[in-house]
DNA sequence: GTATATGCAAAGGGTTTGCACGGTT
DNA sequence: AACCGTGCAAACCCTTTGCATATAC
């Protein structure tokens, strides 16, 4: 996580203590709702406010250092540009929020670009199922 | 769509106008918000309150007549389970909503049914990314 | 007749906005 | 010095809830 600074300053954004907090919060969850970042946030700035955090998320996702996905009815989650892809397996049983390496979506993608012209953002894509261990629980209860 | 009313009764529901308007309301829109299905409902019945539109949606999703997907930021959007299996693709630049047919996520579904025994719940899908047309303006305007 | 469903109004959660002050450039 | 960013409070949207009345069974 190198030239954040300058990547605001190039477009016209300043360089704040916020901005660094708010940036180094999301690098520090991995992932996160703007309430969960402001709870970091608050440990070393206490005086920092919600409203600042949305604002400051909407500036980082503008200059690409962070992205969010919906992930269901709440609020959206952010992480970092730079992790490794993923795509987001949300179960509608149990809640539980697994990843999958991006590139298993890639014939996927590769099928709606060539029948659709439509361009995928993985890393926000959520799919909404049933997990492992939620299908197994009503296999066991069926007998 | 015949024995909807049995479907409801059969879990213990009763049969109200209102539920009976807004599944055709549903129905008739194809997709939409609460709001848009309050607003499909009050042309006829203008007494209808939008706590009942989401109360009944409720229940109708719970004896398996309608679903819902999120498509981004806003409420969800209903529809009933009788329509053809569709993937929503929501262009974050123009925000059109494209659809695909769900055969198409197939391959998909059965790697990630193979490698993380996630079953996907296909009409909940709604994957996000740049339409053809926005990426032909975006093309364009590069030269 | 009894339990459920509805309308209305109020509360609730998450997000956005207006404004004066403070900080960055 | 000029302008952008922040804190605070209020506003806003969407959704849920409490309660009295109306309705299905």
């Amino acid at each position: 996580m190198q030239g954040w600074e300058e990547r605001l300053r190039s477009q016209g954004y300043r360089v704040t203590e916020q901005r660094a907090d708010v940036l180094a919060a999301v690098l520090n969850l991995g992932h996160g709702t703007p309430e969960e970042i402001l709870a970091r946030v608050q440990v070393d700035s206490p005086r920092v406010n919600l409203s600042t955090i949305y604002r400051t998320l909407e500036v980082l996702e503008e200059v690409g250092l962070v992205t969010h996905a919906h992930l269901g009815h709440g609020s959206p989650t952010y992480h970092s540009v730079d992790e490794d892809l993923h795509i987001h397996l949300v179960c509608r049983s149990c809640g539980a929020i697994d990843s999958a390496p991006a590139v298993i979506a890639e014939p996927f993608c590769a099928a709606l670009e060539r029948d659709h012209g439509f361009s995928t953002d993985l890393g926000h894509m959520a799919i909404h199922g049933v997990c492992h261990a939620c299908r197994e629980d009503a296999a066991a209860s069926r007998g």
